[in-house]
DNA sequence: TACATAAATCGTCAGATTTCGATATTCGCG
DNA sequence: CGCGAATATCGAAATCTGACGATTTATGTA
């Protein structure tokens, strides 16, 4: 767990956004056709009103930094929030800051 | 409180250097000529390799996310962490994050 | 007033980040 | 194999960041 990635993904405001909605999938992501109970697809977040590219960038950054897992289901690629990595490192931030 | 603000001012090493050293500044500031009751002043955090404008612009972002207070003593500033916001920021990150 | 010290600000440069559209890759399906 | 859909990667432009030395500002002291 590396803190300062983690620190600059979560210094912007979309990766923020992306790990917050990603919380509660149901309430931000209702138009999902696949279960929202396997991830929530890339191409959900471009409602943020970001390109598909762009998205893809931040969603890479998210992954580096270990704060989401993903799982690929044919051609579509499912993101879960990394509770883990999360809960880590809010403990080390606790101690260490 | 920046959320966004303060993610951004602990995305840096140096920082994060900065703000852990404040934690015990009589291991970390021994040299001080001036009690260190009073707050560590700037030209001290020279000591981690970086020039004095470089170290002000650090302590300037620091300050501005309001992670430290300052408190003018004659020529010098004495640096204080800010536990207020610190303590302010992990709760708002357990919470949200 | 003149000088010395501490810190902030300025000007500049290199490198990183963010964003986009375009293109490439990967996969499932006929 | 060829096509469409989802995602990743590329290339370029704009902006931001981090670093430095030089300068300015603020303060205390002679």
């Amino acid at each position: 767990m590396d803190r300062t990635e983690i620190l600059k993904a979560l210094a912007h405001p979309a990766r923020l956004e992306i790990l917050n909605h990603l919380k509660d999938p149901h309430t931000h992501f209702p138009t999902q056709e696949h279960p929202l109970e396997l991830g929530v697809c890339a191409s959900q977040f471009e409602r943020c009103g970001l390109s598909q590219s762009t998205v893809s960038a931040h969603l890479g950054t998210l992954q580096r930094a270990e704060l989401v897992t993903t799982k690929r289901l044919g051609q579509w690629i499912f993101y879960k929030r990394n509770e883990e990595t999360i809960a880590e490192f809010l403990a080390t931030l606790q101690k260490e800051l």
